[in-house]
DNA sequence: AGGTGGACCCGAACGC
DNA sequence: TGCGTTCGGGTCCACC
């Protein structure tokens, strides 16, 4: 499921692919993608623009036309972009639309789900729209744990529905959630408004190096989810937890547990990640390496 | 008010 | 083997 090391990826890989050109023809197949309006009439639109920017705010997509309008695309659960040269494009059941660039290549946007969304926005209703929708951009030094505090204070969901929430933090999902808060070590139901400073100051680190080991890895390839040119994500040989119930914990080797949170699975490790703070004691408050459990 | 859970969608994995 | 069922997840929206 792309989330904001998948976006960015493409947006780097296709940025220079796109800026400059211009789009000849637009072909919009499948009506959900611009719905409530008529593909035709969106593709219309889009036909004569020429790309000044690509840009990304959480996990949106952001195509930035000479005349002030931008797209707005935002790719779900299974939503990807593919760029070929002229005439190279392979056949896709799953492809929605294709634009046609003036040097002759193709940008196709496949979706298997059909959830992604494509909408042009006038440039006075980029900002509103963003803003309304959007919190900290958690790459952006601006994002920091003083900061994340504040938007966290006195909130009694736990901490993952916390982090789910896009205007909490933009661009986390599912997966790199639990890969912060097992970097964190912090409980995903931990109730938000209850995280001490040092824990905030965890989190707000982990979400950052979760987030940066993913776009230096382009991102993770689970199923659906390809690069522009067609190459693979790596980052799904390095998660720590999600998807790796019984597999042994890389910090302390206790089987990483899954539960349901706010309706989405959730792992992390029951020794390294506790609900309820661990009373001081003299020994050492993580096991042993000679202790640690054993695979299952 | 703010949190939770269902709807949307469809292929893959699962269970009998 | 084959068929029906369940799962999953980003966002919106109804409901409590």
């Amino acid at each position: 499921m792309p989330e904001l090391p998948e976006v960015e990826t493409i947006r780097q890989k296709l940025e220079p692919r796109l800026v400059g050109r211009r789009l000849e023809s637009v072909e919009i197949h499948d009506p959900r993608l611009v719905r409530p309006f008529e593909p035709v009439a969106v593709a219309a639109e889009l036909e004569g623009e020429r790309v000044v920017a690509l840009e990304r705010r959480g996990k949106y997509l952001i195509v930035r036309f000479e005349s002030g309008k931008a797209l707005l695309i935002h790719l779900r659960m299974t939503g990807s972009l593919r760029h070929a040269p002229n005439g190279t494009l392979a056949d896709d059941p799953h492809r929605r639309a294709v634009v046609k660039l003036d040097d002759g290549s193709d940008v196709a946007y496949r979706d298997v789900r059909r959830f992604g969304t494509w909408q042009l926005l006038e440039a006075a209703e980029l900002e509103p729209y963003l803003e309304e929708r959007l919190g900290f951009e958690p790459l952006e030094r601006t994002f920091t744990a003083r900061r994340l505090a504040q938007r966290l204070e006195g909130r009694r969901a736990p901490i993952k529905a916390a982090l789910l929430d896009q205007r909490t933090v933009a661009g986390l999902g599912n997966i790199y959630v639990d890969e912060a808060l097992w970097r964190a070590q912090v409980h995903p139901l931990r109730p938000a408004g209850t995280l001490q400073a040092d824990e905030l100051a965890r989190v707000t680190r982990s979400i950052k190096d979760a987030l940066r080991a993913g776009v230096k890895r382009q991102g993770a390839s689970l199923r659906d989810y390809s690069t522009p040119d067609g190459g693979r994500g790596r980052m799904q040989d390095r998660f720590r937890v999600y998807g790796r119930e019984g597999h042994p914990c890389a910090r302390c080797g206790t089987p990483i547990d899954k539960i349901r949170t706010a309706g989405r699975g959730t792992w992390y490790c029951p020794s390294c990640q506790r609900l309820e703070r661990q009373a001081a004691s003299s020994s050492s408050s993580r096991p042993s390496r000679s202790r640690r459990h054993s695979s299952v």
